[in-house]
DNA sequence: CTAGAACCTGACGTTGACGTCAGCTGCAAG
DNA sequence: CTTGCAGCTGACGTCAACGTCAGGTTCTAG
């Protein structure tokens, strides 16, 4: 598979994907004249990748994680890491709800207050 | 209230509360000299600030929404907005959840497979 | 009254994950 | 063969949310 096909199929650019190898997140095989070439396991490791950094990992972080992710094995300290990274992200969804919830309290607010047809102006009354 | 007082108090720099200030995210009155004045209320916002961060709001998008907080009133098209922001967090929520799925399977694997002592190198056969 | 901690403005630096542009090359179709 | 899209490298640009430094002012404890 060539890197557009790659692209389309995981939903990330072409730049993207360059620097993903730059960042040596991902390989590929080269063809006679020098273009990329990609497995089909590709598409998976690419959205792979792409949940993590949605999940605030920086690359190097990730970087460090994928021969875990391969091999099933880790040092200690890599184990580690895996924990903390998993508590951070479990925060992370605590912070993420919360959010929400308090969004959610704000929207109801504006439900039951009232919408209003024009800019409400700077908070005075009428 | 001064500045530093509020930093400690809200967990966030001073350096970031005068950037909420420059962003119109933060009010403050000022003494004689000069210096910024905040009132007990300012720990909550500057805490509910750090959760929409949090949530991936850039300050432009919570600029607009603090109006709708205060007031609870908002226009038709600020509403659709609060909507789709919240749905954009419930999203990011069970991404977020995957993920950590995923890295959980990824500890059991290295759990049951073992935690080897040394780096485990690049992927062979002993 | 004075030392020094805390504060002020203004401005430049940082970091990560790409976007974008330039200039060149590979490759499949007609 | 040539057209032209797709790909290549290298390098600079961007954007947000601050960090940091300089050079000066205010506040407060003693």
């Amino acid at each position: 598979m060539r890197i557009g096909d790659l692209a389309k199929r995981s939903g990330v650019s072409v730049r993207a994907l360059r620097y993903y190898e730059e960042q040596r997140l991902l390989e590929s095989t080269r063809t006679p004249g020098g273009q990329r070439s990609y497995p089909e396991e590709a598409v998976d490791r690419v959205r792979f990748i792409q949940q993590l950094y949605a999940a605030g990992l920086p690359s190097k972080v990730i970087v460090g994680f994928l021969p875990c992710v391969a091999t099933g094995r880790a040092t200690r300290q890599m184990f580690d890491h895996l924990l903390a990274e998993r508590d951070r992200i479990a925060t992370r969804i605590d912070e993420l709800t919360e959010a929400r919830t308090k969004l959610d309290l704000v929207i109801e607010q504006v439900v039951t207050t009232g919408i209003v047809a024009e800019d409400p102006g700077p908070a005075s009354a009428p």
